[in-house]
DNA sequence: GCGCTTTTTGTCTGTGACTGACATTACATT
DNA sequence: AATGTAATGTCAGTCACAGACAAAAAGCGC
């Protein structure tokens, strides 16, 4: 049921408990983000239906918005997954081009909350957008470690992958504000992304400026 | 002495006083960010400190993170005017990068709180970092209707000048997060960021995958 | 099972960003 | 000066979040 969790053996009663408390909160966070809106759903809210005090809530979660933050890390889990997979002679940006494409399954089947629930939330409230570019700082320092780990160099002395993973979202970025601003389908979304990969060589190019 | 303020040949006094006043409650925040750190100054303080109430103070700026949009509105505008002064003949991404080579001139002179203060702010709370990404939403919709307008294109179905505005803001970006982790100098930053911009080629280029 | 330590939770309290409602003041117009 | 309109102050309220401390619930040796 319980729509993330890396699902460990266990070990005491403690640890499991407070897995599943922190599953429990980010589950029904979740929901009631895609019932109520986000900005509609208090915290209080979110520990009253778990069962646990607001101040608990605050201790699994740091902010509110962290809520958010990871259930992207368990989309992006998905990508790096598929990212290794990726042949290892692929230059770096077109195997991030086709792990995107990869992994699009996967998360399709992932999380029924994230089907229906991430497109209707970015386009209930824009603000999401916003709220969810300032995560990009976190997640593209992991892509970057990814990327720099697939090509084998150092992260923290060469700037390429950081670089590569700020263009690759600033990318699909770009991909998924088109999408909501088109209000298109869900299905759509992959699609008009992989575009805007792929429009990326275009535009770096010196054969666009003179035209009407 | 006032940092900002496109200064109007004045209307009526309303406007006169209204204009005073926001651009008051913009440089007293800057720098009292500047002084005691962004998280530590209220927007009690900022509005105590104009001498208007803090009611006041939201409704010219719907949130305290604002001000900080408005700062950077203010870079925002000579990158712009330095790009429309690059020649129509240079492709759009190298138009960016020249330009802000060119505006940094500009802003060197244009605000002492923005020269040694930004740069403290960041270092001083990476946070602002993240609070900073929010922004390029805005800000890219705007630069994105600026290249738009120098390639003679309709930004609302040429997806190029969203992506080319997305993936400068990106290079940039990373190269602002370099600065900012290599604790450098303030006058470091340009030739970082221009570092950033000159290494899109060979990070999306193809030959760059098979070396240890 | 029974104390004892450690971790986790609840409660209380406080701060600070932000908002709606409404009275009040200040400019504008005639 | 009279009156309308826009700006401001005041007040009360919501909500995200944080510190402090006591209560409850593991874990652990006996």
């Amino acid at each position: 049921m319980s729509a993330t969790s890396t699902e460990a053996p266990v070990g005491g009663l403690r640890e499991r408990k407070k897995a599943q408390l922190h599953d429990a909160l980010l589950d029904t966070a979740l929901r009631l983000f895609h019932e109520h809106g986000y900005q509609a759903t208090t915290t209080e809210e979110i520990a009253a239906r778990v069962g646990v005090s607001q101040r608990t809530f605050f201790r699994y979660f740091p902010a509110k918005e962290d809520i958010l933050l990871e259930a992207l890390e368990g989309v992006d889990q998905y990508l790096f997954d598929a990212l290794r997979e990726r042949p290892a002679d692929e230059p770096p940006l077109l195997a991030l081009r086709n792990a995107l494409s990869d992994q699009w399954d996967r998360v399709e089947r992932a999380s029924m909350i994230l089907r229906g629930g991430a497109a209707k939330l970015m386009k209930q409230n824009p603000e999401l957008m916003a709220t969810h570019m300032r995560y990009c700082h976190v997640r593209q320092k992991k892509l970057a470690a990814v990327v720099a780990e697939r090509v084998g160099v150092d992260p923290a002395t060469d700037p390429r992958p950081d670089l590569a993973a700020a263009v690759f979202f600033a990318a699909v970025n770009t991909g998924v504000s088109a999408w909501v601003a088109a209000d298109a389908d869900f299905d759509d979304l992959p699609r008009v992304c992989l575009e805007q990969l792929d429009l990326l060589p275009e535009v770096l190019g010196d054969d666009w400026c003179a035209q009407g």
